[in-house]
RNA sequence: GGGGGAAUUCCAGAGCGGCCAAAUGGGCCAGACUGUAAAUCUGGUGGCUUUGCCUUCGCAGGUUCGAAUCCUGCUUCCCCCA
């Protein structure tokens, strides 16, 4: 049975949006007009590798990617790299990664994978393969065979390995090989395009060299910007800490969003929307914050309901855009012997309550102005000062560190 | 196997005998301001019973009135040659 697509001019518009780069830049279209003659859907290659457990926006691009493929009668193929994540993506990298992962930490990481990156593509109509089950039958003389396609010379085209060569930074052989096994994929699973940042471009190309030598149809490849992190200068990873997970709650999602720097709200309204871009540029021209509260609320949409969006939205305008009390604060017990006549220091009480991580650090910030008590945030004057505790007192420490005094 | 270089406070990176709790940048924290916890500006960023004291500069010793700075050994890492 054949399968019916939407006109080729209508796909390569919802497809090449937010994409930086595809190579061939005209083979995508020839493609899509192949499988609508032909009824034939696209494989449509992504590979992760499991190397840790939450998912961020930034991984969503591609997978979003897919999902457009999926919607438009392609075939999704993922492949969790469990063999490639013992090797570990040198992409980009100046170092070489410090640790390797167990097999076992892979397999557990992989199943954690798929159960959030459904939450953007539709596993029940994608295929999943692990490159384990073909890069672990292979014998030694087939990964020399493998080898032998590759020279350094290559290999040292890729800016990454070219700066560490430079740089005289180390360059470990299994990171070689990385490109090699990831190209290889695409050869097992006969992919037509392939779903990836920027700096896969030469993974990308080597695959396409691999197919054509087992006389295969070549894939192109399809790369996304990196998306920028919360700090609006580096890309969205784990290890920079700069990065908003698809798991995480709706207000904390909304907290970080309200972080970004206005600069970025125009790359991940094309990024992670379908927002119109004309309509995306009229919000930009207007009011910025009211902007990016859309822009949270249309992402966190995407994995909670309308309902949830909105009310981390609200949530957020009531504590912090209006200075309102939080809607929790954590209580801290302490104990009453602690306390001299019901009174305690203020730099003492800000240690024992845990805001403060020393004596030092409570006068640093009592010197600041930061100490503040009670429901009408009064200011600390001393760090000496004699607070009288009572049971329920909120005590806070700058804005964002505050609790609730429970005596015990 | 041989040779060379490096290890500093959260990170990067100065310092090379006293003026070093240690420059500078980043990060982080606080304050002001604001459209938000954006941007910008200012201040802070080892501990303490805080105008002083104590513990820090890979580890262990040593030289010196005095060491992050000099010497010895050890550990780890990097580079080069073969």
């Amino acid at each position: 049975m054949k399968t019916s697509f939407p006109p080729v001019e209508e796909q390569l518009r919802i497809l090449t949006r937010g994409v930086e780069k595809i190579v061939p830049g005209d083979e995508l279209a020839k493609k899509l007009k192949h499988s609508r003659d032909t009824g034939t859907p696209l494989r449509v290659k992504y590979g992760i590798d499991p190397t840790g457990i939450d998912v961020h926006l930034g991984h969503t691009v591609p997978l979003r990617k897919i999902r457009q493929f999926q919607d438009l009668g392609h075939q999704a193929v993922i492949i969790i790299g469990n063999y490639t994540a013992l090797v570990g993506d040198p992409s980009g990298r100046d170092e070489a990664r410090s640790k390797r992962l167990t097999a076992e930490e892979v397999d557990n990481n992989a199943r954690d994978y798929l159960a959030q990156v459904g939450k953007v593509i539709d596993l029940s109509r994608a295929e999943v393969h692990r490159n384990g089950d073909w890069f672990g039958r292979m014998a030694f003389i087939d990964i020399l065979s493998l080898c032998s396609r590759v020279t350094v010379a290559q290999l040292l085209t890729r800016e990454d390995f070219a700066k560490r060569y430079r740089e005289e930074r180390a360059i470990f052989l299994h990171e070689c090989l990385y490109p090699v096994m990831q190209a290889w994929d695409s050869v097992e699973i006969r992919s037509d395009v392939e779903l990836g940042g920027t700096e896969q471009l030469y993974s990308f190309m080597l695959a396409r060299d691999l197919q054509a030598q087992q006389g295969l149809n070549q894939q192109i490849g399809m790369m996304s910007p990196i998306l920028v992190g919360l700090d609006g200068i580096r890309r969205m990873g784990k290890s920079l800490g700069n990065y908003i997970g698809i798991s995480e709650p709706p207000y904390e999602m909304m907290k970080k969003f309200m972080q970004l720097p206005d600069g970025v709200m125009k790359m991940y309204f094309e990024l992670l929307t379908e927002v119109p871009l004309e309509e995306a540029d009229q919000m930009l021209a207007g009011h910025p914050k009211e902007a990016k509260v859309k822009l949270a609320r249309t992402v966190i949409s995407q994995y909670y309901s309308e309902a949830d969006a909105e009310e981390a939205a609200s949530r957020w305008q009531r504590e912090i855009g209006g200075g309102g009390l939080p809607a929790e604060i954590p209580e801290v017990g302490l104990d009453r012997s602690k306390l001299q006549d019901g009174s305690l220091p203020a730099f003492k009480l800000l240690t024992e309550l845990g805001l403060c991580d020393s004596g030092g650090d409570a006068r640093r910030l009592i010197a600041q102005g930061g100490a503040k008590l009670g429901e009408d945030r009064a200011a600390v004057d001393s760090y000496d000062q004699l607070i009288a505790v009572s049971d329920g007192l909120i005590v806070w420490a700058g804005k964002k560190k505050y609790c609730r005094v429970r005596l015990g």
